[in-house]
DNA sequence: ACAAAATATATGCTAAACCGCATATATGGC
DNA sequence: GCCATATATGCGGTTTAGCATATATTTTGT
């Protein structure tokens, strides 16, 4: 049985790449905003975490390239969200991080949530143009 | 009840400062082969590391003061172990990375068991002069 | 108590990572 | 086509982290 829930074989990842991704500040909140929020865009981080665009970009292509993140284009706008053909242990680690540590990303969360003219999703099935 | 296995209140943990531990090989390595070993000395994570016991020493100093580690003296040698009051997100990470990372020291492991002379552990309720 | 060996710490140098600014690319609407 | 918004990239300066040498401390053996 094929879910529509991706459900891809998992990606070799190594620890220590792993881990450098959470060593920064900056990352770790991305990572953690991401997983609670399921996807975000670029814009969104940016008003999250209250930094500069290029700073937010540079660090979501790190994530990206280290596999961290996946990352979808609708229009105008690039949404990223946790690879889901990342191994076990990493959604384990990832999740039990957040799990313990919400309120590390509490402010953030509730910038998110009072941000203004936050863009509407669409399906991934859909067309994006 | 008061075991005698320690099981003290768990101390703060900046998620930041914890995965900045894990992101060097040298540390990483350190933090999962006591992990695996449950108590290891500096020589002997010199021998399993094959790196200069500077450097072995400075990375385990940097493990204590954030927190990760808890060494105890017995005559000339220093043992390492987890620290006990890690908070329990903390210990889950440790054991699922390490569960499913063993190929990741198994060299270390390895050199770990051909090693010769390897001090003996007393028990730390003992006399340790 | 003294000498030798093992362990731990401190210092200077090098390399890598991060940041801010400026610039470049891409998309959508007109 | 042109303009506005969103995102990505290049570059120089600054900070941080890793590493090697040297020094200090502790322990063992005699």
């Amino acid at each position: 049985m094929v879910g529509l829930l991706p459900r891809f074989g998992d990606i070799a990842m190594d620890p220590l790449r792993f881990y450098k991704c959470f060593a920064d500040d900056t990352r770790l909140r991305c990572l953690l905003l991401v997983a609670h929020e399921l996807e975000l865009c670029v814009c969104e981080l940016v008003a999250a975490l209250n930094e500069t665009q290029p700073k937010i970009s540079r660090h979501l292509a790190n994530l990206r390239e280290c596999g961290l993140l996946h990352d979808r284009r609708q229009g105008q706008w690039v949404f990223y969200s946790i690879n889901p053909a990342l191994p076990f242990w990493c959604r384990q680690v990832l999740d039990e991080t957040l799990k313990s540590n919400i309120n590390y990303i509490a402010e953030n969360v509730a910038a998110l949530q009072t941000m203004g003219e936050r863009p509407e999703r669409k399906a991934a099935c859909c067309d994006a143009s």
